[in-house]
DNA sequence: TTTACTGCAAATATTTTGCAATATC
DNA sequence: GATATTGCAAAATATTTGCAGTAAA
């Protein structure tokens, strides 16, 4: 979870892109953002949108869709897509991967696996790396029993 | 690329897989197994279903879509999904990571990288992996040459 | 002969876009 | 005051679904 301190931190990283791109630093998109960073894990547009509507906060889905696409630009959260029909966020804090269950479609996070970009720089030509997604397709133990149940 | 020998490896263990769930071996089915052999790298549901008909071969889309489902569950396919507007699939032969480039959306294979399950095998907590995805988000060369030559 | 599968079209759902009104700089 | 941004609704797009006809087993 974020802290105070993270809080100001993202806020502040934020405003420089924005300020550093000359847009406008509207109460929408720090609305938005604040919303977000009270989010534990992951949320999607919808998500934003209908926790804003319930805290009486009121924005377009338009501008929550094109909130959500400058603070992945900012690098202050990260766009994840898991299945075909949303996409997903999450604050870009610390890094983690995913176990993403092939049967339920459950996620859950689990600490960074001891990958190094460093072992493979000769490989990337180039290429500058900001950011590693590591995504674990399986069977999550819940549905692994339920296997064993029906035998 | 496929060689003939694993292309007969990818036919049989969809059969095997068809058998197994008492699903019957159409010719649709196969003939979109196929294509997707054919196919070097990537492709989409839309791509297939182009180059089916380019072939003089018939199919709805619809049929494209569950068929590569059931490719993708039997393990013969990977989906993949790099934006939100639609899925990617690879044949699932050898494992490689994606860099995918946040400027031109440019996606390129490299040998896997060195990561091994087993050393967080104690936080996968009952979880089976079956396949890790790995995506290396950043800035292609060429973007990067671009930003250079506009300072 | 049974019923799973296909094709087609309509439905769904997410994200994007155009434009007038508004608010930031 | 200039213009970037918002809200709204309509558009665009990928995928899914329902149903009747067809074909695999």
């Amino acid at each position: 979870m974020s802290d105070i301190t993270d809080i100001e931190i993202h806020k502040k990283r934020f405003t420089d892109f924005l300020v550093s791109k000359r847009m406008r630093k509207t109460p929408e998109r720090f609305e938005i953002l604040n919303c977000a960073l009270n989010c534990n894990g992951h949320f999607d547009a919808d998500l934003l949108y209908n926790l804003l509507e319930a805290n009486g906060y009121h924005v377009s889905k338009a501008t929550v869709y094109s909130t959500l696409e400058l603070l992945s630009e900012a690098g202050v959260v990260r766009k994840l897509l898991f299945d075909t029909h949303q996409a997903r966020y999450e604050i870009a804090d610390e890094s983690h991967s995913h176990l993403i269950c092939t049967v339920c479609g459950e996620i859950t996070e689990i600490a960074p696996p001891g990958f190094e970009v460093k072992s493979c720089a000769d490989m990337l030509n180039g290429f500058h790396p900001s950011y590693i997604s590591t995504c674990i397709y399986g069977i999550c133990r819940k549905c692994q029993m339920k296997k064993k149940d029906r035998k």
